[in-house]
DNA sequence: GATATTTAATTCACATGTTAAATAATTTCA
DNA sequence: TGAAATTATTTAACATGTGAATTAAATATC
């Protein structure tokens, strides 16, 4: 989404970085797979994505002790000061893009989607 | 799209190898530039996914003698023969998705595609 | 309790997306 | 005409998509 790599161009993260930091930020540390499900990414990109991201500073990395295949990953607080300085911005893009498409059309849009592909569903 | 893509996978080629080969089947020989817009490709990406369907014989590449910087592309008869054994299934699988998401929602969905990026408009 | 199976991640190999820089041929114009 | 600007394409560098193979830990089962 142009407007949204605009928007982050500036941080030097890309939009599926971007993604996994709301996600973080919003569900808390989470496995590897449980993050890469709500981030919309296959799991082998997500797992490059996380070791460029923990070189980066924005997230941390560590095992569960329960079961030591698991990998846990949580924000950190550089990751979660992007977060604070980009969301309403990402908010407002969003908002323009519903308007400029029109209400009507933006829920046909989310009800296509979800049918189209039901695990990629937004709660909304 | 999943279900292209396992049409394609005997074929050996990718989504995107067979929007090329679409394209030229359709209009003809072309520049790099006119082809790359009409598959919907970005120009780096174009020039790469050539020099890969050149090297399997899907397409062949010469220059334009007017103006020998542009890169004129053409099908082979490799390349139609993948065109004709899979143009109806492609159609089926189409109208497939189509008949899924619904006429009214389907038509919906081509117009917020063309007010998102006019120029991946289809000409339907 | 040792082996087989399953599960969570990782790694590989190849393909495309994306942006910027570099080339090369053509056109402009002083 | 000859240098400067423009245009078409290519190359480069890095990031993600995708499917298959591999590794490591946990679980099942005999």
């Amino acid at each position: 989404m142009p407007p949204i790599r605009e928007m982050l161009a500036e941080t030097g993260i890309t939009e599926q970085q971007w993604r996994v930091l709301r996600v973080l930020a919003e569900y808390g540390p989470q496995s590897s797979s449980t993050l890469a499900s709500r981030a919309s990414l296959l799991f082998p990109s997500l797992t490059r994505i996380a070791q460029t991201m923990h070189a980066k500073g924005l997230i941390t990395l560590s095992r569960d002790e329960d079961d030591r295949r698991r990998q846990m990953i949580a924000i950190t607080n550089d990751g979660q000061k992007i977060i604070d300085e980009k969301a309403d911005r990402a908010l407002e893009i969003v908002a323009e893009v519903k308007q400029r498409i029109g209400e009507d059309k933006y829920e046909v849009l989310l009800d296509i989607l979800a049918q189209l592909d039901p695990d990629h569903a937004e709660g909304a």
